[in-house]
DNA sequence: GCCACTGTTAGCAT
DNA sequence: CATGCTAACAGTGG
């Protein structure tokens, strides 16, 4: 999502919007064709992510601004008007010094774009309930966001309203670096093992945008390259494979229905955990 | 064809 | 409140 934000703020900043095309109603949320057209005319002022949000900000008609989640499958395109609408294409976007259209794609259509009123640089009210930014958290500050709770370490991760951002493939790639079970309870967690998964969330994010994310299946930026941070994962799609740095084989499990990827070894539960699971 | 799976999360049950 | 399960949708691969 960082890459896709950087990608679009690059290309879209201080362009005016011109024109729409609603291809399917049904991913605009909250927002009607009206709402819309209030935005032509506006110049694109930025384009910001908070957590796995994208904001379009403008500065038509008091502030307008453009808010997409993506989900699972949705993807930004830049297409010439000529160019047919491919498949699964729900909303196109027209700017007045370029050629090219914004296009939003979503097979399944879990993902949505809302126009919403702005105020100032703040995000709107939607996005209150998300968690602080991994890359903004402290030590201290990342331990009190766990401290007290009991579920399993990964769900917490993978919690929008505890930390905003960390999804699926990273929550098992930074469990792999900090050497944590993504079963283990946050409660039998220690401060340094709590660190430890701070500072491999700080890595992996930074490496993965480095990177330009990861491309898995046919996964693009808006201007249709792929990220390379996918080469480097060392269990997430690994199945079966050897574990980089002991050799033994990479594990699939479901952790609150998400297929999770670990190494059993340098990933060990407790001994009286291992027998809970085996027993139940 | 059927079943399991998918870069997410809202909404509901417990 | 906290946590866990399922459905929303469409496609892919075994």
């Amino acid at each position: 999502m960082e890459v896709i934000a950087r990608c679009l703020k690059a290309r879209l900043s201080g362009l005016t919007v011109s024109a729409f095309r609603v291809l399917c109603p049904a991913v605009l949320r909250n927002t009607d064709i009206i709402r819309l057209g209030r935005l032509k005319g506006g110049t694109v002022r930025d384009v910001r992510r908070r957590g796995k949000h994208l904001l379009m900000d403008t500065d038509a008609d008091g502030n307008l601004g453009l808010l997409f989640h993506l989900k699972m499958t949705g993807r930004f395109v830049f297409r010439r008007p000529d160019q047919p609408w491919e498949k699964h294409t729900h909303f196109g976007l027209s700017f007045l010094e370029i050629g090219h259209q914004l296009r939003y794609l979503d097979v399944r259509k879990f993902g949505f774009i809302r126009c919403v009123e702005l105020h100032g640089r703040s995000f709107p009210e939607e996005l209150k309930e998300l968690g602080p930014e991994p890359l903004d958290i402290g030590a201290a500050e990342f331990a009190g966001l766990l401290r007290g709770r009991k579920a399993v370490i990964k769900s917490l991760l993978l919690d929008q309203k505890i930390i905003a951002g960390i999804g699926n493939i990273y929550a098992d790639e930074l469990l792999f670096r900090a050497r944590i079970n993504p079963l283990l309870s946050v409660s039998l967690l220690s401060d340094g093992d709590l660190e430890r998964v701070r500072i491999s969330m700080r890595q992996v994010l930074r490496e993965a945008v480095a990177r330009n994310g990861s491309s898995i299946r046919d996964f693009t930026d808006a201007e249709g390259r792929r990220g390379t941070f996918q080469r480097f994962h060392c269990v997430y799609g690994r199945e079966g494979c050897p574990c980089i740095v002991c050799g033994r084989t990479i594990e699939r499990i479901r952790v609150s229905g998400r297929s999770s990827h670990y190494c059993p070894l340098c990933q060990k539960l407790p001994p009286i955990i291992s027998e809970k699971i085996k027993i139940g």
